[in-house]
DNA sequence: TATTGTTATACTCTATAACTATA
DNA sequence: TATAGTTATAGAGTATAACAATA
C-alpha cells in the first residue's frame, strides 16, 4: 500500500529556537517594529535615531568615524546625513584641523529633537526592562556584547 | 572670542551600547556574517536554512505555515521555494486534505544536504558556546525568547 | 600613495496590490 | 466571504566602483 503524504499540524520550530542567531534575529527585528512605532512622531528610524544619538554626544563627529561607529558604508551615510541636514536637524561644518573632513553637529533645532527622541528611547528600554525581572537586562546586554565585541 | 568648532578624538557610544535593540541588532549582524561564511561551501543564507530545517523537522509544511512561523511574507517565499525546488533539494506535493495548498517536503538529495548544513550549524552554535561561560548561554537564549515570544 | 566625501549604480530584502483556484 | 499560492512591482537597505579634493 503506498505511503500518505503528511501534513503537519503544529509547526515543530524547536531546532531555530534553541539557536543564538535565530533569537537574536528575532528579537532585533521585533524590537525595530516597536521602535519605528514609538518614533512614528518623529519619522525617525532606528539608524537615523543612532546616527543622531552619536552626533549629539560626539559634536563635530565626521562621517568616516559614523560609518566606522555603526559599520555603516560611506555611501549609504551621505544621503542620510543630507536628509537630516534638510530637516535641519544637522550641519555640516568644515573639519578644524582635517581640510578633506566635515564635522556634523546638532542644530538648536535638532537638539530639541533629540530630547523628545532620547525620552522615547528611554521609555522603550523602560518597557524593556519591565519584561525582564530586575538585573536581568543588564545580563542579556552584557551576554550580547559578549558575541559582537572584539 | 569666537568659539572653536570641536572636533572628535574617540567616539563616545555609551548609550547605544546600553540598548538592548541596538545589542541585539549588532549580534544578529556580526552571526549572519559569521552563518553566510561557514555555510558558504553549501551557499546557503540564514534564512534559506531557517526554511529548510523547518521542512526537514515538519515534512509536508505548507508555505502559510512556514511564513506563519517565520514572519514572512508569502511573495518573498515564493522565490524562495522555487529556487530551493531547482536545486532540486526541495518538492512541493499536493496538500491532502486542503486543494488549495501545497505540502513542502525535501528530496533525497535535500535530506543530504541538511546533515552537512547541520552540522555547520551546530559547529557553529558550539563556537558560540565558547565565548560564554558554560550555562550563560543558554540564559542569553532565555531572556532573548522572553523579549519577543508571546 | 592613502583617505574623506561624494555620485552613480546594482543587488538584495521586504512590502503591497491584484489575480486564480479552492474552502 | 476568506484563504493559499502566485505574479508583478515598488520601496528600503546595502554593496562596489570611480572620482575630486586633501593628507
Amino acid at each position: 500500500m503506498p505511503k500518505e503524504t503528511p501534513s503537519v499540524d503544529k509547526v515543530d520550530i524547536s531546532y531555530l529556537e534553541n539557536l543564538v542567531g535565530y533569537n537574536a534575529r528575532r528579537v532585533s527585528l521585533s524590537l525595530i517594529d516597536v521602535f519605528v512605532q514609538r518614533m512614528a512622531e518623529l519619522s525617525l528610524h532606528p539608524v537615523e535615531f543612532s546616527v543622531l544619538m552619536l552626533i549629539t554626544r560626539n559634536p563635530g563627529i565626521t562621517s568616516s568615524q559614523l560609518c566606522a561607529a555603526l559599520g555603516m558604508k560611506a555611501p549609504n551615510l551621505v544621503g542620510m546625513i543630507g536628509a537630516l541636514e534638510k530637516r535641519e536637524l544637522v550641519m555640516r561644518k568644515p573639519h578644524p584641523q582635517d581640510g578633506r573632513a566635515m564635522g556634523v553637529h546638532l542644530t538648536p533645532a535638532g537638539r530639541k529633537f533629540m530630547a523628545r527622541a532620547e525620552k522615547i528611547s528611554d521609555d522603550m528600554e523602560a518597557q524593556i526592562a519591565q519584561k525582564l525581572p530586575s538585573t536581568e537586562r543588564a545580563t542579556l546586554v552584557r551576554l550580547l556584547q559578549k558575541l559582537y565585541l572584539d
